[in-house]
DNA sequence: ATAGTATCAGAACATATGTTCGCTGTCAAG
DNA sequence: CTTGACAGCGAACATATGTTCTGATACTAT
C-alpha cells in the first residue's frame, strides 16, 4: 500500500546528530535550525525541523518549543548515551545526593523521613555514585543515618558508620532493615526472615545468634539498609 | 568630578554570574537577556545588557554579538575560571573510579599494585564520590578489594564488602592498614599503634582484644584503609 | 549648586530563529 | 495506474531575542 517503513537512521539523521555532538562539543551551544541546515546540506528549515523531530520521537534528542536553540542531544550517532554537554545532568546521574537525616543511637528511635520528604532541608548530605546503588532505586526514597555508639556492632556496623536507608514499611526475606521493637524500645538492624508466622532477625555477624519473634507484631520496619559506608578516620 | 568608579563586582554582576551559572548547569543552555533580567529582578533588558557589556571587559564571559543565547561563562562570581562547559571535566572532578584489583582470602597474601600501576587494564572499578574521600587523596594511589569470607570480622568487615586502599608502606599510629604477618602466613586489616618498640594491632571491633608483635620485622604494611563500602544484597 | 558619570526603566527596533503550510517528486503496494 | 506514505523544497509567518535610543534618577567631585 506504501513504502516501506523508515527502519532505522538515514545518513541526513546521522549527519545531523554529528553535527549536534561536533558543535556542542566545540561550541558549548546548540546550533539552530538553520545551522543545522547549512551544515548538512539541507536547503530547508522545515526540512530540519522535520528530522528533528523524528530524532525526537526516537530519544535522540529533547527540544524545547518555540525556544531558539532549545535542543538537547541525548544520544550520540552510534546510539551510546551522551554525556550532555555543559549540563550536570550526566552528574546528576552517576552521583546522587543522599540527606544525611540524624544519628542512629542505641536506645532511641532512629529518625525516620516524613512520608512525604521530598523537600526539606537536609543539614547535609552524602553523595553516592550510582553505580554503587542497586539499579531502579528512586532518589527520593533514599536517606542517610550516621551511626553513633556500639549498638549495632552485632549488624557489623561501627561507631560513625553511615547506613544508607530505604524507606519502607515492609520487609522481604533477606532484607536487612531497621526494626523497631515494641517490646524492648529499641532499634535494630538485622536480616529478616518470616518463618511459619514468626519472625526470625538475623545478625549480620555470622558468629552472633538469631533474635526469634513469635509476635509479629511487635516488629516495626523503619526502612531497608541499601549501603552501609565506613570512612576510615584520618589521623 | 564625578561619581567614583566602580571597583569590583557589585551584587548584581554576583547575581548574574550566580545564576549564568546555575542555568547553565542545570539546563545546559546558556539564558536569553530577557531571563537573566527577570532571575536578578532586573526590568530592563537593556539594563541586563549594560551588566554583561561589563562582566565580558572583565573577562568573565564571552559574548557572541547577534546570536541567541551566546553567552559563554569564563569566569564564576569567585573569579575562579569556570569548567568549560561542554567537557566531563566536571564528572571527572565529582566522581572517581577506583580500579577494583582483586579479592582478600583469608590465607592468601591480598593483591597490592605493582609499584607504578597507573596504567593497566582495570578488571572493573568502583565509582566513588570525591567528598566521601580524604579531601588530597591522588586518584592513582588509590585501589580497591573485595573481602572474600568471614576472615576479617574481627575488623567489621563483612563477606563481600568492598574496602578501598591506599598504596603505601608505612603506617603511621592510628590508621587502619592491611598488614602481611611474615610468621603467621595470613594478612589482616587492624589498626596500628607502634608503641616502645612494640607494635599493637587492634581489631576495630571493640570487644576484641588486640594482638600485639615483639618484633616490627615480622609486620609488612601493605596499605592504609580509606573507604568500606558494603552494598547490601537485594535478594 | 553644577556638571559629569553611573545606574536604571521602558519602549522601539532589527533580526535571529522556530513553526507552519502548500507544493513537488519518488517509490512500493494494491 | 492510482494511492498514500515518505522525503524534500521554499516561502510565509510568528515570536523569541539581541540592540539601540530616550529619558529619569542618584550620587560625587568640583
Amino acid at each position: 500500500m506504501a513504502r516501506t517503513k523508515r527502519k532505522g537512521l538515514g545518513p541526513r539523521h546521522q549527519k545531523i546528530l554529528i553535527f549536534l555532538e561536533e558543535v556542542l562539543q566545540e561550541q558549548g551551544l546548540p546550533p539552530t535550525i538553520r545551522e543545522i541546515g547549512d551544515a548538512t546540506q539541507i536547503s530547508s528549515t522545515s526540512v530540519v525541523n522535520y528530522y528533528l523531530e523524528q530524532l525526537e520521537e526516537g530519544g535522540y534528542i529533547e527540544r524545547r518549543s518555540n525556544v531558539s536553540r532549545g535542543i538537547t542531544l541525548l544520544k550520540n550517532a552510534a546510539g551510546e548515551a551522551f554525556q550532555d554537554i555543559g549540563k550536570a545532568i550526566s552528574d546528576a546521574m552517576q552521583t546522587l545526593t543522599v540527606p544525611l537525616l540524624g544519628n542512629i543511637v542505641a536506645g532511641e528511635p532512629m529518625p525516620v523521613p516524613a512520608s512525604d520528604f521530598s523537600y526539606y532541608d537536609p543539614e547535609s548530605g552524602i553523595d553516592i555514585a550510582r553505580s554503587l546503588l542497586p539499579a531502579h532505586e528512586s532518589e527520593d526514597q533514599l536517606y542517610a543515618l550516621r551511626v553513633h555508639g556500639d549498638s549495632m556492632i552485632d549488624a557489623m556496623i561501627n561507631d560513625g558508620d553511615i547506613v544508607v536507608m530505604k524507606k519502607t514499611n515492609q520487609a522481604k526475606n533477606g532484607e536487612m532493615v531497621a526494626i523497631w521493637l515494641n517490646d524492648r524500645d529499641e532499634t535494630t538492624l538485622k536480616y529478616f526472615y518470616r518463618e511459619n508466622g514468626k519472625v526470625r532477625l538475623q545478625p549480620a555477624n555470622p558468629t552472633m545468634q538469631p533474635i526469634i519473634i513469635d509476635d509479629p507484631r511487635i516488629v516495626e520496619v523503619q526502612g531497608k539498609v541499601i549501603l552501609v559506608i565506613r570512612q576510615v578516620s584520618e589521623n
